[in-house]
DNA sequence: GGATTTTCGATGACATGTCAACGACAGGTA
DNA sequence: TACCTGTCGTTGACATGTCATCGAAAATCC
């Protein structure tokens, strides 16, 4: 089993690490926000939204995609509908769901927000690595997320 | 400047690293709350208090230190103070300001959860790196958090 | 078919974070 | 000393997430 205490290197990559798990959401949150209004959470559901063709997903079907419960969903779905970006339609297959469509006025609001927050994870992580460090973030980062829950 | 789109590895990249941002510290807070029933935010005031020989800082110091708004720190310890994890003190040294205290109980809470956090970050992280992904992802993070605001 | 169990989305109570405002005090300056 | 001006911690309003629970409808079992 695991040691109950950390070296030198491992204590120092531990820091560093946590320190970017939070600084790095946190610029792209204030990025996002300033740029298109948008809550990190708001442009989760957009975009996840906008992958099907006819911008529909049942309620539980978008909240599994998205690892979200679906509580948290209904609620943040019920303030973004207030606000006009996706709207509420009875589900034909299942009379006891719903389906979440992103509405015209929301895949607007994407459409914009989308090149603003590219740039935005560029200049803030992506155009710091390297081609060999891409590869390795992208293999372990993978790795890590992969474990068994 | 940067370019409004990713490229294929860097998308792929991209998406790998957010889902561990995501993931990772959820299965980490999870373990934390089953181990010892304290948040994440629980933890990390009690172990940067107790950075301190005498367990003692001023809420501004200790919010700058933990790069927490004073008035999160404020909320949050007044819930810590009613559960004795810590207590106030009165600033000598400024009577507009507050010392907080680790209290006995809080180091003894924070003690015994130490090493069961230590284990979980190893088994659901350090555990899955060779030294090299180590120093190259320390290397990876100062870098990247290091970025001007 | 009819009864039981499960799933779906909504909801209310609660925990926790942000933000703007505030009173109290410190520190500089005339 | 008598002012400004800024800082310190608290507070209240609000946004957002979790959890337990609910009614309705589907799925399962006999």
């Amino acid at each position: 089993m695991a040691t109950p205490w950390l070296n030198a290197d491992e204590e120092q990559t531990w820091r560093a690490f946590r320190r970017l798990l939070v600084t790095l959401p946190a610029r792209l949150d204030r990025d996002l926000v300033r740029d298109s209004g948008l809550s990190p959470a708001d442009y989760e559901v957009l975009s996840t939204l906008s992958e099907k063709p006819d911008r529909r997903w049942a309620l539980k079907d978008l909240a599994a995609k998205m690892e979200w419960s679906r509580s948290r969903l209904s609620h943040h779905t019920t303030r973004m509908q207030a606000r006009g970006l996706v709207a509420r339609e009875p589900d034909p297959q299942d009379a006891r769901g719903c389906l979440l469509r992103l509405t015209d006025d929301g895949f607007g609001v994407l459409e914009r927000a989308a090149p603003h927050h590219v740039v935005s994870v560029r200049a803030r992580f992506l155009d710091h690595l390297d081609a060999d460090e891409l590869a390795l973030l992208r293999a372990l980062s993978a790795r890590i997320a992969d474990l068994p829950d």
